[in-house]
RNA sequence: GGAGAGAUGGCUGAGUGGUUGAAAGCACCGGUCUUGAAAACCGGCAUAGGUUUGUAGCCUAUCUAGGGUUCAAAUCCCUAUCUCUCCGCCA
């Protein structure tokens, strides 16, 4: 959510700048609703000022015993004007909060301005594509013919779009994680995290989800009537970040680190047709995720810092991957400055995404009211949050799989990732 | 799942439907005193919104949340959520 003061004195300027990410901001009809707001508001209030006061002097003098009758008669229809006025005010006001709730994030100073993912701008590249003297496979053959990765019980379980890892590619799968949980822990300063895996709609809300993107979330069925019900979570930023939801922090704690490993669970609605074949796109994927909230003038550096964590993984694992800033019209909805990394896929002979650091600034915090105390300061202050994946567990299993097959179809196994597998050296 | 108890400001904790945004204590901040500290004493000490040139003033809202009764609700009624105790079940 945007400041809704800075919406109201700067609207053609954020409007502007919106516009640079492809959304349209309704000026004249935001200008419309905010004057009506104004006087309605402003009259509500007086009418209950009034109220307030009459109510008070009927005390008194009742106090004193003397006859109320005639005080209460020039009250009488006070109450329905009252509740008419504040029905009205109540309307509005939702009217503009969820104009509020819908408007995405302001794009940061030097994003560049595009309307698709074709003008991201490439910020670096790091290794070099693997060349074979072979006919590569792609991760589903290579997979199968390991005996590791099975699609049809998948299918039979649950559907398209899941899987069910065997042997020493679950394994792997495994390793993985324990392997980026413990390097971000350890060498990177995080906190791990162990957290829900079903979340509340506040949730959802705080971080950006709600109230526009339900679609592409698994919900669980309502308990009760008028319950929403849980929600299955996209990601663990979700959780993290939301752990500062209604929070005031004291400067000195932060910045705070976290990390966790979770499932994470997308509908995938929309994207009917796209990387059907493989681990790809799927409605279930493991992914370990980055979360920071730091103070405001610490966030650009924080997204550095963020981002490079994650790389640090991909170095890691020995796999070429290149660095792209988002453009202004391929960012996500709450971001105002987004890196993405993409890996090397040498079957798809292109740079497929595995991670995406995102620099919220307030966008998040102050859905979430999460905040700080500046030291002496009176006013607690919104912190700033970030997110990244570092990384998506099954993306980054399919890269191993690709990058590191042999001509007889194993599977090497990274000198990273051997410790972690028993010594292995080698899958199939 | 069954039975009961509870939720008030940073914390503890009063509160008979009517100058209660809310007693008191603790914590915290400022001052007096002191060589300094402690103690004592004095004063201050919630959040959000609106209006406004204004971190001034004024107004409004907030005693878990949402409804209701009333001229007036922390206080009465209903619902939800959460916490605690006991029983049952369970990894």
């Amino acid at each position: 959510m945007l400041d809704p003061k800075f919406l109201r004195s700067e609207i053609e300027t954020a409007a502007e700048r919106l516009a640079s990410r492809g959304y349209i901001l309704d000026v004249s009809k935001l200008n419309e609703l905010e004057a009506t707001r104004k006087s309605l508001q402003v009259a509500t209030e007086e009418l209950q000022a009034t109220r307030n006061s009459s109510s008070k002097s009927i005390g008194q003098a009742k106090a004193r015993g003397e006859d109320i009758q005639p005080l209460l008669a020039q009250v009488a229809d006070l109450g329905d004007q009252l509740d008419a006025k504040k029905a009205e005010l109540a309307e509005l006001q939702q009217q503009l909060s969820d104009i509020a709730a819908g408007i995405p994030n302001l794009p940061a100073d030097g994003v560049p301005v595009g309307k698709d993912e074709d003008e991201n701008v490439e910020v670096l590249t790091w290794g070099e594509p693997k060349q074979f003297d072979f006919e590569v496979k792609d991760h589903v053959e290579l997979g199968e013919q390991a005996d590791g990765l099975d699609f049809k019980n998948a299918v039979k379980l649950s559907g398209s779009r899941f899987i069910v890892m065997k042997g020493q590619i679950a394994r792997m799968h495994r390793a993985l994680a324990q392997f980026m949980l413990d390097c971000h822990t350890t060498e990177h300063g995080y906190q791990e995290m162990y957290v829900p895996y079903l979340v509340n709609a506040d949730s959802l809300y705080g971080t950006g989800q709600l109230p526009k993107f339900g679609e592409d979330l698994f919900h669980t069925q309502p308990a009760t009537e008028e319950g929403l019900g849980m929600s299955l979570i996209p990601t663990a930023e979700v959780p993290l970040t939301n752990m500062a939801r209604d929070t005031i922090f004291d400067e000195k704690e932060l910045p705070l680190k976290m990390t966790a490993h979770t499932p994470c669970f997308r509908s995938e609605a929309g994207s009917y047709g796209r990387d059907t074949r493989g681990l790809i796109r799927q409605h279930q994927f493991d992914k370990v995720e980055l979360v920071q909230l730091v103070k405001p003038e610490d966030s650009m550096a924080a997204l550095e810092e963020l981002t490079c964590h994650a790389e640090t993984i991909l170095q890691k694992l020995g796999l070429a991957y290149r660095k792209v800033i988002l453009c202004t019209g391929d960012m996500g909805f709450g971001s105002a400055k987004t890196y993405d990394l993409e890996v090397w896929l040498p079957a798809q002979n292109t740079y497929r995404e595995i991670s995406s650091c995102s620099n919220m600034q307030d966008f998040q915090a102050r859905r979430m009211q999460a905040r700080y105390r500046p030291t002496g300061a009176k006013k607690p202050e919104l912190l700033h949050t970030l997110n990244g994946s570092g990384l998506a567990v099954g993306r980054t299993l399919v890269a191993i799989l690709e990058n590191y097959q042999q001509a007889d179809g194993s599977i090497e196994v990274p000198q990273a990732l051997q410790s972690y597998m028993g010594g292995l050296t080698k899958i199939g």
